[in-house]
DNA sequence: CGGTGGCCTG
DNA sequence: CAGGCCACCG
């Protein structure tokens, strides 16, 4: 089993947040390093201006080291244009404003920059007043272009504002973490609380993004200008457009390069895309934190024992785009997924095989499961008795479903130091989900009645059931020796004594018997059609045997046979080939050899199993 | 000797 | 699949 240790947590807002992670894979400036560190400290208000600073920065960055690498580039050029550019990206205070960077220039507060500068003083003049040019171009809106800095201004504001309601949002939920512990009006008020300020958090993030489109839309039509005006220099535009077409025209005579327009239009456009969707992304991590807070649920009076998640469905359909509570609803099951990691445990949709209505799986066929396969809504203590918990499973499965099942809330579960101790609760509550494995598609409960209702209450049974007879079967797919140890523990709503031992254990032997006999034929079969090589030999599900073997371990084909199963299927054949080939079945007990190699064949089965409902 | 596996038979 | 029997093993 791959229960990887869950990276989220529902209370920090770098965990609280896979959006994060998933900018990590969409923005190569998001990778995992420093960045991450820094971005969990700050608050989704400045958030936004981290990512938004980060990510022109990074772009910028980007664009310089393009033209390092640009022939006729002058260093010069290089250097300067990323000093400016890193003033910009790193000042905090400075948003979009460039007066900070030029004064740190002229201050000469970048030594090696000014080594440089110092030579090329009027070269480097007018290149700075054109990057800044350009700069401000960006930051400020095509009406009130004199008025740049109060543009910028502005913006600072809305993020300090920003800043601040997340700081206030965020204060008493650190200072009051138990409010979420209470029923009751205050946890309800603080919630809503929580919700009011998200909302106008969001808003503000919209109308900030949109501010931040216009702008850039806007300088894209500068650039259109600037495009149009190369011949006169650009007298006739105003000071940004002149800037530009310099910077143009100076990249254009220093290297006689076509890439300047390119370089200029591809820095906007991109940026232009980056900010939208760094922004975008900001949003939805709001509303994320909105739905989570909608959603947010009192924990179960149970202690949490341990952080750890097990695997969970993934929604990843499930569009960005979130208005209402419904759809928060479904953001919070996006949010609160986690891929899952083994492949072996992948998740699978329902069974297209549909059986016929049962008094008894009227949860789980479908329905879409309210939260991920092994987690529970509800948790068991350590000392909680076995019937209890069976109890209570059997309340979860069969009882009013709706009640449980429809929240989608995140449970903690249950730390599985003590595995013994627990498997049966748990897993017992997990396989409500029964598609961990993928492997047994549909559950149901064929057998007379009277035994169905003791079977249903998890009792501990006298005897043993046609379903553990089914069950048994379906185990011999992954151990065909199972001990008896393994068997107690697979079934644990079984009461073990020596004569339901030996029953189990005969049941198993009578399945090897089975496939041995159905081995022998087949390899007889073989070595009758002139097979000459071992490798020749090889098991499919479209194989014969296979069909043979399944058709008697799993009539109903409800069971995703484990491949494990046909490779061993296929060693067993390949032996009994062999050895027949070889005429060793002359030897009374030359089947013992291969009972040898088969026997240490056997894999684990699955944790599924060890749920006393299971089929 | 108890537990277990294999074989045979029904 | 179960019962009976036998053999093997710790």
């Amino acid at each position: 089993m791959n229960l990887s240790p869950p990276e989220q947590s529902m209370h920090k807002l770098s965990e609280d947040c896979p959006e994060v992670s998933k900018a990590n894979l969409l923005l190569p400036c998001f990778r995992r390093n420093a960045y991450d560190e820094s971005l969990a400290s700050y608050h989704s208000g400045s958030i936004i201006s981290h990512l938004l600073r980060k990510t022109i920065h990074n772009k910028l960055t980007s664009l310089d080291n393009n033209l390092l690498y640009m022939p006729n580039v002058s260093a010069a050029s290089v250097v300067d244009s990323e000093c400016n550019m890193t003033d910009f990206a790193q000042d905090d205070q400075s948003c979009l404003s460039f007066k900070d960077s030029t004064d740190d220039l002229s201050s000469g507060s970048q030594p090696s920059s000014t080594d440089v500068e110092r030579p090329l003083t009027e070269h480097l003049q007018a290149k700075r007043a054109r990057v800044e040019n350009i700069i401000r171009g960006m930051s400020s809106s095509p009406n009130s272009r004199s008025h740049g800095e109060d543009e910028c201004e502005a913006i600072r504001c809305r993020r300090d504002i920003l800043k601040e309601n997340k700081r206030k949002q965020r204060l008493p939920q650190h200072q009051e973490p138990s409010q979420f512990n209470m029923r009751g009006n205050g946890a309800k008020t603080s919630k809503d609380e929580e919700c009011h300020k998200l909302k106008e958090q969001l808003q503000s993030m919209q109308r900030l993004l949109h501010q931040l489109q216009e702008k850039i839309s806007h300088v894209n039509d500068q650039n259109y200008c600037v495009n149009e005006d190369t011949a006169d220099g650009g007298e006739e535009c105003d000071i940004q457009e002149k800037s530009q077409s310099s910077y143009k025209d100076k990249l254009n005579v220093d290297n006689s390069s076509f890439t300047s327009d390119c370089e200029v239009r591809n820095l906007q456009e991109t940026l232009k895309c980056e900010l939208t969707r760094t922004v975008s992304d900001s949003i939805d991590m709001v509303f994320r934190k909105l739905s989570t807070a909608l959603l947010k649920q009192p924990p179960h009076p149970q202690p949490c024992q341990s952080p750890e998640y097990p695997e969970k469905e993934t929604h990843r359909d499930s569009p960005p785009e979130l208005s209402d509570s419904d759809e928060n609803t479904r953001s919070a099951e996006r949010f609160e997924s986690t891929p899952v990691n083994s492949p072996e445990h992948q998740t699978e949709a329902l069974s297209l095989v549909v059986r016929k209505p049962s008094q008894f799986n009227s949860v789980g066929q479908g329905v879409k499961r309210p939260y991920p396969l092994h987690q529970s809504p509800f948790q068991f203590g350590y000392g909680t008795p076995l019937h209890d918990s069976q109890i209570l499973e059997h309340l979860l499965k069969y009882g009013p479903h709706s009640a449980f099942s429809a929240l989608p809330c995140l449970p903690p579960s249950l730390e599985r130091s003590s595995p013994d101790s627990m498997e049966h609760t748990w897993e017992s509550v997990a396989m409500r989900s029964k598609v961990t494995s993928g492997h047994l598609v549909q559950h149901h409960r064929p057998g007379p009645p009277g035994l169905l209702a003791v079977d249903a209450l998890c009792l501990p049974h006298e005897g043993l059931t046609p379903n553990h007879l089914k069950k048994a079967k379906l185990m011999f797919f992954y151990t065909r020796y199972p001990s008896s140890n393994l068997l107690k523990n697979f079934f644990p709503d079984v009461k073990f004594n020596r004569c339901i031992t030996s029953q189990l254990i005969k049941w198993f032997s009578n399945f090897r018997e089975f496939y041995y006999i159905q081995m022998e034929k087949f390899a007889r079969q073989a070595v009758i059609d002139g097979v000459h090589d071992v490798k020749d030999i090889s098991v499919s599900r479209e194989s014969e045997l296979f069909r043979a073997l399944n058709m008697h371990y799993n009539k109903a084909n409800d069971f995703q046979v484990p491949d494990r199963f046909l490779e061993v299927a296929e060693i067993t054949l390949q032996e009994f080939y062999s050895a027949i080939s070889l005429s060793k079945d002359s030897d009374p007990s030359w089947k013992k050899a291969i009972y040898k190699v088969i026997c240490k064949q056997d894999s684990d089965v699955p944790e599924d199993f060890k749920s006393p409902s299971y089929i």
